[in-house]
DNA sequence: CTGAAAGCGCTTACAG
DNA sequence: CTGAAAGCGCTTACAG
């Protein structure tokens, strides 16, 4: 267990690469070959290394390689919230897909907030990350100047991008919000309201595919829209479920843009002795596991969380590579899962 | 717009100091100096220097800060998953205790795995983290051992420590499940089962808990425990509400292990039509937001996750600072939260 | 296969 | 208040 020989005032005093060098009685540029290409060492010296390494307890300076080799090895993940499962789930899809790459994820929670976005971005640029992974499509000027600027890979998540040229793994939120207002229509409904909240960018395109439908069958009335930009939560679905049952007379069916909003809405009705779906259909949005299990069951529209984490994260790793990429916009689609609530 | 004038080989091709301070016409330690202690600086070179960094949109190398300063400003933060909301409300404290210090947060997820926590570790020591928050206390020797060596400040979150001078915030996971049997007895059950799963060290704990009140009361039996090393969902809960109904006759209450699995056990009554809490009782633990509104409400300890993480960085902060510690050893408590299911 | 030299972009420690 | 020198710990680019 020895230490590093010399006392420097601004060093850390910890084991460096000369020093697993000098223990093995070879170069230090010997020693770093001998841990990162180990194939391009002789056997011998490949075990003197790996002996002193094991016996000064070294631990590589990422910073000092970082600097050298113009590399972070780091790649920044921005997403709009980490208290939401649909966005703990695509980052357990990205961590899967870089897991074996050796990458360290930078994770940086945005909560819905574009001036938070940009912090947190002008902050992790510092780190000169070799991909960026985004949520949605739109963002701040500045964010996108920097992005821009820095000639870094971005793959934007959760939508679909029709700029050309422009890397995207998701589906379309719009086209997914109109499958589901039409499913409601198609069983009879009439009076059918949007229950939104935070009205982030997926939310409001789910709203637009809502709106389409409702126009398309002769059945959009303004008033059946109801948006509150406060965070989805339970609580807020129960209550926005009072508000529009006081303010929307005749209504018999209610999309939820998620499910949490949806869950409180079923909780609500149960507490107010509403039947559902017999006199108010409910549905929600993403398939969140008590979905299946609540009683009623709810109506949903299943996405590709997972699936759209570890496709981005695979999407980014081929363009950070120079890899040919046969497809920069990817299309996981969606899933209407008919259940009990509507 | 302009670039660096040097094309070097190794070079990122991007702005430096070097290149700020010569087109301010400043050193490049003034330049330094300008950005990082402005007060130490003449108000003439302060706005030079600052107009260079504008033009030149100067975008610091947190590599080359980290290696010649020897400060990474970097915090590990290791939590045992991301899905479970207990975490993300624990992160969520982190985040807000550490946002003005400009810290730079690496969040690994170990997956309630020790290798995981042993790899994640290994690779984040080599980002000389200036402190570490860790979930738990009991960790694998080697992770004991790089903790050790590398003298980095440790705060352990989610329970309390009574190794003298170890840093913990959290309460005590026995005491809470003591004190949630010690409930259900009192409300006169007598065949109480405790339904578990992943079967993290918390888990345990609770179980120690809970059997402590039970042979208090002369009420254990080894028959009403069900533990399943399996990751906590609603599915298990409702799963498992099945197995113990059939294997422990005259059960009148369940004591889950957290949240998610009493969910899945009620709605699973509610789908078998078995009245709770008038035939069984079901608690579970953590008080997610689904709980205060299920129908029936449910019973739990309610837990201060994201105070835990908030006062676990701040701690975290005083320790790396130098300041002093009034407490290493932060009990938050827990709260007993009667509803409608037991 | 091995190594001496130079440099990555910044800050420390001095000197003025 | 300002700056020249040296160095942080590693890797690139050569040369042998």
């Amino acid at each position: 267990m020895s230490k590093s020989p010399t006392t420097k005032s601004r060093a850390l005093g910890k084991v460096t690469l000369s020093d697993v060098a000098a223990h093995a009685g070879v170069a230090p540029m010997t020693a770093s070959r001998a841990i990162n290409q180990p194939e391009l060492v002789s056997a011998l010296l490949r075990e003197r290394v790996d002996k002193a390494v094991q016996e000064l307890g070294y631990v590589p300076n990422r910073a000092a390689r970082a600097l050298a080799s113009a590399q972070s090895k780091v790649i920044v993940v921005l997403v709009p919230s980490l208290s939401n499962a649909v966005f703990t789930a695509v980052l357990a899809g990205i961590q899967d897909a870089l897991d074996p790459c050796n990458y360290q994820i930078l994770i940086g929670n945005t909560r819905y907030s574009d001036a938070e976005e940009e912090k947190l971005l002008a902050t992790y640029m510092q780190s000169n990350p070799d991909g960026i992974l985004l949520s949605g499509l739109t963002h701040s000027p500045r964010v996108q100047q920097m992005l821009a600027t820095s000639r870094v890979p971005v793959v934007s998540m959760m939508d679909l991008s029709s700029e050309p040229g422009a890397m995207s793994v998701g589906f379309s939120q719009e086209e997914a919000g109109y499958t589901m207002t039409r499913y409601l229509i198609d069983k009879g409904r009439k009076r059918i309201g949007y229950m939104a909240a935070q009205l982030d960018e997926r939310t409001l395109k789910r709203g637009d595919g809502y709106r389409r439908a409702m126009e398309e069958a002769g059945l959009f009335d303004p008033a059946l829209e109801l948006m509150c930009p406060d965070p989805s939560t339970i609580a807020l679905g129960a209550e926005l479920l009072g508000r529009m049952l006081s303010n929307m007379p005749g209504l018999d069916a209610i999309f939820c843009c998620n499910d949490d909003l949806a869950h409180g809405a079923i909780f609500q009705c149960q507490r107010r002795g509403i039947k559902v779906p017999e006199q108010l259909a409910i549905c929600g949005f993403n398939d969140l596991p008590a979905s299946a299990w609540m009683k009623p069951s709810v109506t949903t529209i299943g996405t590709p969380r997972y699936q759209t984490g570890f496709e981005a994260a695979n999407l980014l790793l081929a363009s950070i590579r120079g890899n040919e990429i046969p497809a920069r916009r990817i299309d996981l689609g969606f899933t209407l899962v008919t259940r009990e609530s509507a």
